[in-house]
DNA sequence: GTGCATCAATGAACGATGTTCAATATGCTT
DNA sequence: AAGCATATTGAACATCGTTCATTGATGCAC
């Protein structure tokens, strides 16, 4: 029963972070229970421990793993060379990645932990690295001395698009138009507001 | 065992959500807790469920009362013709409010019930009441056959500036710039955009 | 092969959680 | 004064996150 050594730790920590995200994706963040992720992958709460400082810790892993999945996705496709069509891509697969996991993105958008610690580095490179994207799209339109310009923008862009995904998944405020006309309707603004600085 | 009539059906739950928002505000929406919120004015757990169902039941509540107080906030200062600076006011009260009750907006934004059911239409109406705000500030950009884009824009807005506090309250992506440049900056772009149709 | 030290895995135990509901105390009516 | 209606109680239940002494499988020394 003891040392088992049928996986190691990496795959321990592996099994759990899918086994919570099945739960996350079904039944939303907070039915995600140790006990539940043990049972799922065959061992028992204590070993949980063994892996993970506690639960906060196995969900960040876990929300973190989301947003590998959303990068991958996200530039799984081409990027056009075009700012508007670069972001409007970007922003559309960003939207059908959420779309097709809803619960699995609202975890990492309801997330916070009981400590009110601050996100490790390594979780925010992962959020970093989706601005640096938005950020690539629209370098043409900043001069290379317009640097703090561009980050800003492109912060901006990313917290809209976030914001964005984040209302027209839960509430029904704008009935009449799909989320991917509120997409395109974001991005076509922004950037002919951008053009007209 | 309190008098019975110590306190109406209605006071009770004025207290308690009152109650509910003191220790959201100190420690975070997970530690409001119905013994807690029992203890702190002065009941025991059962008089709660008498006035709410569970607890999430009382958290909606307390988020319902935040956006009320943050529409009044929004609304107390007159609001300026020209949509940019109308915008602009709207915008940087909302961050305002949002900067100083930080936990208790973060409440609102991380709150997910545990059935997944959709929020009340009562609750709903709160941020469409917001949304609302925005759109009229917008007004002047539209003719009045253009209703939907206007609605659609006016949502657009109030998501990106959702987002923005959300991201600028918690991340750290945005280092050199204060929220109020980052809320300037979209406000500015957008209704550059907007103009620039 | 044998023995043993190591340590991954266990699961009982703890305090706290949300929620229920029979019992009880209280105010109002008659 | 008696009785009714009901607001309030708090014990009880299942479950939660977390800890840690115990256990037994494993790899290594010999």
């Amino acid at each position: 029963m003891a040392r088992r050594s049928d996986h190691s730790r990496e795959q321990l920590a592996k099994m759990a972070i899918e086994a919570a995200a099945a739960l996350a994706a079904r039944d939303g963040l907070r039915s995600i229970t140790a006990r539940g992720v043990a049972r799922d992958i065959g061992y028992t709460v204590g070993t949980l421990y063994n892996v993970f400082d506690n639960l906060d810790d196995l969900v960040r892993h876990m929300n973190a793993a989301t947003m590998d999945a959303l990068y991958a996705h996200v530039t799984a496709a081409p990027i056009e060379a075009d700012p508007e069509k670069a972001l409007r891509g970007l922003a559309r697969r960003y939207l059908a990645f959420v779309s097709a996991q809803p619960r699995l993105w609202s975890a990492v958008i309801e997330f916070e932990p009981q400590d009110g610690a601050p996100a490790p580095d390594w979780y925010r490179h992962k959020a970093q690295r989706l601005v640096q994207l938005g950020e690539d799209a629209i370098a043409d339109l900043f001069s290379p001395r317009e640097a703090a310009a561009r980050r800003r923008n492109a912060f901006v862009l990313w917290s809209a698009l976030y914001g964005l995904t984040a209302l027209a998944q839960t509430t029904n405020l704008a009935e009449g138009d799909p989320p991917t006309a509120l997409i395109d309707t974001l991005v076509s603004t922004y950037i002919a507001g951008l053009k007209a600085r």
